[in-house]
DNA sequence: TATTAAGCGAGACGGTACGTCTAGTCTTGCC
DNA sequence: GGCAAGACTAGACGTACCGTCTCGCTTAATA
């Protein structure tokens, strides 16, 4: 079962290691995911290639690496020492004051700025598009990164169908999808602008629904 | 003043573009999308490589043509000769039977059948994710698959306007990406399964709203 | 029995052949053999490494043809247009002045020089060298370049037996080792200098015998 | 001063150098030399890389480590304790019964046969073909391995001329060339089998001379 | 007897070249 | 002039070794 005899992980080189993070964000930031090569990464990180087929099966696998681990540090500056970890990746809590579509359409609206950002753009979209080509990566990528995010809504949800706020037959899983992939589509799809306005229409026409109320 | 000449289109052998149709969507059925080549799809279809690099800039371009070939080919073989001809691609309108909700599961439980169908999927999947990272494809794959079919949901949401079913005021565009987006969401990303309750449900949820109704 | 198909050699690139043959030739003569490279040889030739990989299958039988053809051109050039076409590669026929320990003195001393040729040595150690230990290659090594020339020193000895100059019961492809092999062993294994003197000693040793005239 | 500290050879591991001798004539007769690496020589001999990188400057150099303790070993074995130990590596003086002819084919008789002993022929052909190209190699493999050979033929040859066997001008080490070349041609070049008649018309002509005696 | 320093097995590392595969262009000869 | 065929330049693929470099671990000789 085992063909190849797995490397030593305690003697890896760390150094190494951040260094092929940070010439595939690069790269795949500069060139696009498609023209990214593993000797592309492995000469600007001052890498032997071997040492990227050693650790990672693919070139997708080291960019969703890469990703995680921006990722990570970006929530370990966000905060600083002891603070309550967070559950996901970027995300951390949505607020709750007590009006549930405000809260919402704030947290949809950063998501929108987040998709817009340029920097995060070509490596999200590339690793997106590889996960739903490549099922293994995706259920890696649906499991790290996006899982974290949604189990939050599901939270905020809860909460606010036990303040009221919610119809209490609703199921959070479906009303987060309800209010997540239309973002999620305009994105990917590139069909419509993704802006703050749209957010918030999403939210008020899925907490009101679309039909006339009596 | 043009740099390339441009090939005589009147004299294209229809001959091999059909094998190429068929080679290329055979082959990504058989293989999947990144270990199809431009030369196993020559090799298969029994033609030189030139003649798919004078017709076609790129694989997904070849895959994208086969695509709408193999969907035009669908919708004759639905209407035969001389019905009103429709304008997307392997949807025929949606029916109007003056149930809203009815008519929207209905065609959403459709297009759940369709994502879930194992003959489609890989060159579908394979297509929407190179559109996702190459963004000239993307629009030409929104405006020749995606938009005619979201059309079709814009006219029956605006007779349910007329009609007093759906709000005056609700944008059918976003409206009908409430009911879309989060079918898509799952088949793309795969997070949970694609059935025909989960398009009831959210059927239901969009048009009711996720808050409790006084 | 073919595993591969043959490639087409009418379509071949005779300008690609004939860079590689310099680049071949040019690099070993600069780094060596051991540092030539196929990769190398193609970046010099300016080449694409299939192309040499379709042709030849080893660094070896590129040198080798390299070296043949190096020779079949000296040869060309030494016998302008239509002469008597010599046998050999490089070696025209041994004189016959009626003198046979003039003659070969006259054509070992000019192999001596050619083997002393600095520009000569590096790939023609190489070529044997590889053969040595490579048996194919040294077959064709032989065949084609060695044989060829041992063939004149037959014909040589043959007329000098008919002349009564040489034993009548004189095996001549014996005879000629005797007087090649220790000029090819001073040569390959650098045990002493191969000078012209030597040259001469060994004639007058072969064809005098080593043991006291009575 | 120095820039690399010298290893201190008394704490050598015997253990490991006798391993590495094995695994290395074994991997160069099984798979031959070319395909023999560092690699697989350490793996074989369950020695780390640095204990070969430590101690040899090559490949060719363990290779010929090697072999030299191969033939002490024969050596050894051939006379056992305190006897007068000869010279070379595997010949023991040659014998004088006052028949010079004789005494040499026999000698020559026995190369035949070990040059054609297959156990022998992979690695005395690699470390050869090595030697021609590397002069310091090659220069090593003739200091240590063939000089004390020709030796012991410059000893039989000069008592030869002591009893006027021999032409009393004649230089022996040029005379011993014509005896052992020819064998050495045939064997490296694989121009013609190399037997005992062989080696005896060999010993005839050289002794006798080619041309007719009056 | 404890300490220390070297050789050792192991194997990760930065590299280079391998031989294969495919991209996209160019050429030849058939239709 | 389009076409099938396929040779061409170019360059990435994933693998194999190179020679260097740690890493702990024995295993002397020293303190």
């Amino acid at each position: 079962m085992a063909p190849h005899k797995a490397p030593d992980a305690s003697r890896r080189s760390d150094r190494s290691r951040r260094a092929i993070y940070d010439a595939a964000l690069a790269l795949v930031g500069e060139n696009g995911y498609r023209r990214t090569t593993i000797e592309g990464i492995a000469a600007r990180a001052g890498v032997g290639k071997q040492t990227i087929y050693r650790w990672w099966p693919s070139k997708a696998a080291v960019l969703m690496e890469a990703f995680l681990d921006l990722a990570a540090r970006a929530a370990e500056q966000a905060v600083p020492e002891g603070g309550a970890v967070p559950q996901g990746g970027g995300e951390y809590g949505i607020p709750d004051t007590g009006d549930l579509a405000a809260d919402l359409k704030s947290v949809l609206r950063a998501t929108v700025d987040e998709l817009n950002d340029p920097l995060m753009e070509a490596p999200t979209r590339a690793l997106t598009a590889e996960g739903i080509v490549d099922a293994k990566l995706g259920a890696e990528f649906i499991e790290k990164l996006l899982d974290p995010q949604l189990a939050l809504y599901v939270t905020r949800l809860r909460a606010a169908q036990e303040a009221g706020h919610l119809r209490a037959d609703a199921d959070p899983r479906i009303a987060l999808e309800l209010l997540i992939a239309p973002l999620t589509h305009r994105w990917l799809l590139r069909t419509l602008p993704l802006t703050h306005a749209y957010a918030d229409t999403i939210v008020d026409y899925a907490l009101g629904g679309l039909t006339p109320r009596p």
